[in-house]
DNA sequence: CCACTCTTCCCCACTACTCCCCAAAAATAA
DNA sequence: TTATTTTTGGGGAGTAGTGGGGAAGAGTGG
């Protein structure tokens, strides 16, 4: 399970280097590989090819001849590329990316469980700022049940 | 399986190069063959030419003797043509699969599983644009079973 | 049957980017 | 402090994407 934040750089072609404290979890079956997908909030997601190869066999199974089916496909797909690991342990992220979530010089790095979210720092304050609920409000709406 | 959406060139001799990316993930009993049909959208699909097979013996399953199913094999085997890939990679578009998909200079290529589509990049976004849900009602829809 | 045209296929070539490598700087551990 | 790991930077070879020339082959009309 991935934790914690980290600010890191963005070099001049676009790599950041993924933290050593994250490395540490990803299990052997990724191959030092990323898919990496537009998340559903303004931020990168992340994730170890195995985990990954999880959720696509599901997708697999569903039938591209039913249209809702085949339109959910594209939407899902159209956006993960996978980026495999430098000798640095670095990964590329492609233009589109970068766009989407508007990163530019410097990223905060996020571990969110079994997954990775790559933030502009700028964003993800204002984001966080914008939550109506305190954390202490949230916390209960979502751990109240069990 | 495929991943991503790629945006390239159709050359003046109507030649698309495979992305690069895509390549990797093709068996090599393929044979660096695809065998193209139109798509159930208004696009080409793309298969391996393994996975075309298998494909193609589901289709024999059907019963020639039923209107329906008949016509269903016309329709799909009519524009159905295999092509191999030159050794720049890049496969020739026929003219009928050009029309259909409406494709001139550019074109969208869609990794979709265990198949490659291939759009007219206006034509695409019109399609995602006229899905009346929204992309978290499709993943609810469709993935709701299990 | 032959000449002509158009298409297909194979080859070469240019440009830009990606990937691999080496290495400095910074941080952490010993 | 010294040694080791981690983060950051950049050079250069190889690959990817694009464009086009020209031979071989298919089709057409005389």
């Amino acid at each position: 399970m991935f934790r914690g934040k980290y600010i890191y750089a963005v070099d001049s072609k676009n790599r950041i280097s993924i933290p050593a404290k994250l490395r540490r979890h990803i299990s052997p079956e990724a191959n030092d590989t990323f898919v990496m997908v537009q998340g559903t909030a303004p931020c990168i997601d992340l994730y170890p090819l195995d985990q990954w190869q999880k959720f696509e066999e599901r997708l697999a199974k569903l039938n591209s001849f039913v249209t809702k089916e085949a339109t959910f496909i594209r939407m899902m797909m159209q956006h993960a590329t996978d980026e495999t690991m430098d000798a640095q342990s670095r990964i590329i992220i492609p233009h589109h990316l970068m766009d989407y979530a508007k990163i530019q010089n410097e990223v905060v790095i996020l571990g969110a469980l079994k997954k990775i979210e790559i933030w502009n720092p700028q964003v993800y304050d204002d984001y966080l700022n914008q939550v109506p609920e305190t954390f202490e409000e949230i916390a209960a709406i979502v751990m109240a049940q069990e």
